[in-house]
DNA sequence: AAGCCAATGACAACCGATTGCCAAAAATTG
DNA sequence: CAATTTTTGGCAATCGGTTGTCATTGGCTT
């Protein structure tokens, strides 16, 4: 049993030119019965295959990435792996890479522009592609990154570089309406960090549908789009004297939610609060978050039939270079009708 | 503007024979003075330096693993990317290899045991080494995979196999007695599924310490460790006629606080619920819930570093080859008092 | 000044595949 | 049946590095 066939692992694995010999052929044979079935007679190619699972030999990827210059892999790069938000896009690109025999290489820039530059310029080699959320690069730098490589952004609307949008500010404005139905007239915008043009494009639209709209929308922040500086973010709120909030992420909401229990602030009763982007725990929070939905995973697997299409055009399979995904809005338990008469909140 | 040199970016990146022409030396020196300091004459070393950034000369990652067998890269196999648990892993895994120099290939194997078995193979030419948590393979099969790559596990104990062990069952054990202090006497663990091992370890532990403390400890289950399945798990609990229940994971206990909402049985004051591992949204579902808090960033840390001692044994790091992370209890809110003469929960 | 040794850089083989080109064999054609 | 075309497999170069071996150089000892 010590060395039965099937668990007899050679310690070194089987070569091609292992398989060649056993089937006393030569290696460029062994490469084209496996690799362009046609072009080998289907008898040898028989006689190769059977060889080559005998030997359970697999492919050096290395090798074939040298000298093919495809390396197979793609590289998902994240802002920040804290951040529920991004398991999401992880999850779907996963997904969808595994789908198609690709190997996602996942890399943390923790949101520097130095790190997601080198990375990039290392990945160049690396990944047949790229795949870039929240990116910090400058616009010309986006371009010439995009020049030189296979490279999908998600939430980056640049001209000419393939991005996924996920359109939160339509959504954003039906929070606005939903709000505006449910009697406040006096609303924040608690905004998340200036280099994030979904932040940018979320506020542009809020202020203009407030005007239209007659309703006093302001803005605070910015604010880390993190759960602890949910905190501050709630405090800013109380005292603008806002009835209601929209926070630029589910994780700064959720953290205002927390914040505000602590205080004894009454969500809605006092103050509505709607969140973002609708990650895990957006529905099991207290109370359930109001949010606008966003097909997170959906853009991670988007972004890559985007980037594979570039690889590989001949695949025709996703030619634009833009996908607006639409975003709804989702009503739970943190919003509800305005307070009567402007409470005090402010202690 | 269109050429300068900090721009100019050739289309074809530079090799270690282009730096080489630069300064008039052959390839080999090139490779020696980036590699391997002391072997050049650090006059040349500085003119070779020069060019190298001058060229912006990036190593050929593929062409380096070939020839040195390395490749700097670690692969981390989780069971279910769905699961907020292994995001933790995962922000463990990629901060300490980050910190190493290496790159973290990240495979979701759905929790197959064929999946996992392929990758593994896969990767035993594609990474250095390999992170695997809630193995499915046999015990046999694991020995054998450790024995052909550098591996270590996470949260399987199996002697020759090193492995980082979160020892949830001391915790759970001290969850049981917070129980009992509470007045309960008759308490249900929801166990997770039949193959994963620490879910057995954990009912081992529990139903010891309950026949120990003479109180009734019983065993509903399996079921999935998933938020959805924590509807049947709530379910089973309120039927069991136990007042509390201590559930596999948070996901089924947020699950099972949901359900328990839903028909209106008060937590915690009709059934108390424990849950395990900490994970995001513990702290903020209603009510928070009382967890057993595992280091799970820790452990994806500590396996990093257990499996890079591993791959270069000269650094020695860590040479063990088992490493048990203390966990703890953290009460929230989601445990109180037993219910005064066991009310009839289930209508 | 002869002899020796350490330092330094070049040469060439090698890692494991792919692929352009060529020659032998087989099949087709007139 | 000879001439031509197609099929099939081998040879060797190549991808971009690393590394063992060797020859040269210069410094040092005695």
């Amino acid at each position: 049993m010590s060395d039965s066939p099937a668990d007899a692992t050679p310690r070194r694995p089987a070569t091609i030119r292992d398989v060649a010999a056993l089937c006393g052929v030569t290696a460029s044979t062994v490469s084209r019965a496996l690799t362009t079935p046609g072009r080998v007679n289907y008898r040898t190619r028989a006689r190769i295959e059977a060889a080559a699972s005998e030997l359970n030999y697999i492919p050096n990827a290395q090798a074939k990435a040298l000298s093919s210059g495809r390396t197979r892999t793609v590289a998902v790069l994240v802002a920040d792996i804290t951040n529920p938000f991004y398991f999401d896009i992880i999850r779907g690109t996963q997904l969808q890479l595994k789908a198609a025999g690709y190997t996602q290489l996942l890399v943390d820039t923790e949101e520097s522009e130095e790190v997601e530059a080198n990375t990039l310029e290392q990945m160049r080699r690396t990944a047949d592609g790229v795949i870039l959320t929240a990116s910090q690069l400058s616009d010309a730098a986006l371009v010439a990154a995009s020049g030189r490589m296979p490279l999908v952004t998600i939430n980056r609307d640049m001209a000419g570089v393939p991005s996924v949008i996920l359109d939160t500010p339509t959504a954003t404005n039906q929070a606005l309406d939903h709000l505006i139905s449910l009697g406040h007239s006096r609303i924040a915008y608690l905004g998340g960090p200036e280099s994030s043009s979904s932040n940018m494009r979320r506020w542009a639209a809020l202020s203009t549908a407030g005007r239209e709209r007659d309703v006093d929308v302001v803005r605070l922040g910015p604010f880390a789009p993190r759960t602890y500086s949910g905190a501050a973010a709630a405090d800013a709120l109380v005292h603008s004297g806002a009835t209601a909030g929209i926070a630029f992420n589910d994780l700064m909401a959720i953290g205002m939610l927390q914040r505000l229990h602590e205080r004894g602030v009454q969500v809605p009763e006092d103050l509505s609060i709607v969140g973002c982007d609708d990650i895990f725990g957006a529905d099991f929070c207290s109370p359930p978050l109001t949010t606008v939905t966003a097909p997170i995973e959906q853009a991670g697997r988007v972004a890559v039939t985007m980037l594979l299409s570039q690889i590989s055009p001949g695949v025709g399979l996703l030619q634009r270079n833009q996908e607006v995904l639409p975003t709804y809005l989702t009503v739970r338990g943190s919003t509800g009708t305005a307070p009567a008469g402007s409470p005090r909140l402010d202690r």
